[in-house]
DNA sequence: ACCGGTAGTCAGCGACACCAGGTACTGGGA
DNA sequence: TCCCAGTACCTGGTGTCGCTGACTACCGGT
């Protein structure tokens, strides 16, 4: 992926993660694997950190540290009631923008 | 819309504009006015002129001024054969992600 | 003479993904 | 024993992009 690619992720990483998130807890290190085997395999693991600070910040997420057998502790984070809300807000945006282009991209034909 | 939907659109508008002229050429003004109707309210008009500077340093669109009955010349942009390029890429990287992203709100049922 | 619509430009700002590096803990191989 | 690979997280600096709020300029109608 290019450049381009990149500029898309803007804003769309953070309801994809909080998506993640909605079905189950996770930690980070998990989180950049699962997204690596979902395709993104240019996500910077850094990325994924910062946003995840991001979101705790806004109170978008609750965060439990929990000692792992190999390697430093690791910081679940689950979704709250204030990042469901922020995931439906995630999904109606989504939803319009993913409309309006389509629609696009049939009249070009 | 609030600043998600902002961060949202980073990337992607590039994508939407490329989009309008390759169905036919037009000026700054119209492509903002365009974008209203079509559901993108809160687009800055600032916003569409700076894209437009963008991608004809690039060269990805070529340019002509045409004077207009009411106000200052218009600046007539077209979409060249880099452009065409820009915008398959777009669509591209666009099926990509919306792929993916669709995959996660299926999953989240 | 002035105002609103048309048309384009510009400087400064904030948000975010990236890069490149760092820290820290574990277990296994040379 | 020592180092490395894998696990897990953090940080400072960079570039891109959309937004804000201003400005210039031209025209027609009141």
């Amino acid at each position: 992926m290019g450049k381009q690619a990149t500029e898309m992720l803007k804003g769309v990483l953070e309801g994809i993660v909080l998506a993640i998130l909605a079905t189950r807890p996770a930690y980070g290190y998990e989180i950049t694997t699962q997204l690596r085997e979902q395709g993104f395999t240019d996500i910077a693991e850094g990325t994924v950190y910062a946003l995840l600070v991001r979101v705790e910040q806004r109170d978008l997420v609750d965060v439990e540290k929990v000692p792992s057998e190999k390697g430093p502790p690791r910081k679940v984070y689950t979704l709250n009631a204030r990042g469901q809300d922020r995931l439906s807000e995630f999904w109606r945006n989504w939803s319009f923008l993913a409309e309006r282009i389509e629609q696009l991209h049939e009249g070009e034909k």
